[in-house]
DNA sequence: CTGCCTATATATAACAT
DNA sequence: TATGTTATATATAGGCA
């Protein structure tokens, strides 16, 4: 409705779709609220997420607006005979218990079990749908993998420029104790030191210059 | 809220109240029909006007919701009451709440959603899971669709026996009545009627005899 | 009441943070 | 994920028929 209008139909994408329903559930909430005041009416308003969250309001008292519309109800049609069947068959535990049922055989037939009962158009959706699942998770893992490559990388990069760095501290620093001690330079020990001082050429032969350092922190 | 903003307290003058109530009803009306369908949700929404009429609205069935409700709000009042009794229920309750939103979860990592949270270990085994699924349902697939051609096959061939039967009797009834008009058997129309009597050969050919001979089922 | 019109007030989809 | 921003889409107050 702004940027762009949309069709009524059940969002794909699951963050949009759980930032759509907070934004137009306050918005639908706002609303009753206002019609209540503004008509001095009786609302009830129940909202179940998607992920059985659950949102309410009313005007009055949830309970009576709701024994209310029972009574309208049983009024006005044939419910009060089946009340008990129906009680039964929506009974909260059986609700749930269903639900329960419900997932797991999608979840069931996600896995490729129980497939002998359905047809051929529904294996065909079952098909695509575990095909998109799949090729998400490829990619996901594809890129989870790239990120880490590329991490751990840097982190190599890093740590051959540190080894660098220390390499040469440490050239220094004996080339000082040296000059102290004797009074001369020794240019000999600054060049054994220094000599595998290329990064590239530590990661090549795999020398652990840091442990010999013993440096804290060897990775 | 157009021409002029309004305060949202009660509307003094009657008419305007009830134009009001009309116009906004159905506004709200159809915002919680879009929630509904946009977001997965399950609503109820009812309405009494000051004057007592009904309106309601249910994404599913109201009882359901409104069951579900009163559920919610049980399982709200346990927290305070602390009966042994209700608190098992509670127990139960959180026990199906949770399968719920577990198996809510893993469907949709099913279905390659909400994956941005896994590692990598994790998505290695969805993969391994969803190409499983994927493969059975392939497999079933290509079994059902093997059975539904093995079945059609076999009626085929039941049908071009039952025609190949039919064309016979066909042919000795005519020749039973030529012989009964002319007292003379005529071995010309036997032969030209079975000429492509073999089954095989009709299928082939795709000569459809038996609509020529006016049966019921030409399939 | 109901519907239609039009100027505004709101709501909100797509982004940005 | 939650909140803020902005350009548009909607909703609707006040009239009128």
């Amino acid at each position: 409705m702004t940027r762009q209008k949309i069709q009524i139909k059940k969002i794909d994408n699951l963050t949009a779709r759980q930032v759509t329903f907070s934004k137009r559930r306050r918005g639908l909430f706002k609303k009753a609220k206002e019609l209540s005041i503004l008509c001095d009416a009786e609302i009830a308003l129940i909202v179940f997420s998607a992920t059985g969250k659950l949102f309410d309001y009313a005007s009055s008292s949830m309970q009576q607006v709701i024994e209310k519309h029972n009574m309208h109800l049983e009024n006005q049609d044939k419910l009060s005979q089946q009340s008990l069947e129906l009680e039964l068959e929506n009974n909260a535990y059986n609700l749930l218990s269903n639900e329960i049922v419900e997932r797991t055989n999608e979840l069931r037939r996600m896995r490729g079990e129980e497939l002998q009962e359905l047809n051929l158009e529904d294996l065909k959706q079952l098909e695509k749908l575990a095909e998109g699942g799949l090729s998400r998770v490829i990619k996901i893992k594809g890129e989870r993998i790239m990120k880490e490559i590329h991490s751990l990388k840097k982190k190599e990069t890093q740590l051959l420029e540190d080894n660098y760095r220390l390499k040469k501290q440490m050239a220094d620093t004996l080339r000082v104790q040296k000059d102290v001690r004797q009074g001369q330079s020794s240019e000999s020990i600054v060049t054994d030191i220094c000599n595998s001082a290329d990064p590239l050429q530590d990661h090549i032969d795999s020398s652990d210059t840091s442990l010999k350092l013993g440096l804290p922190f060897p990775n």
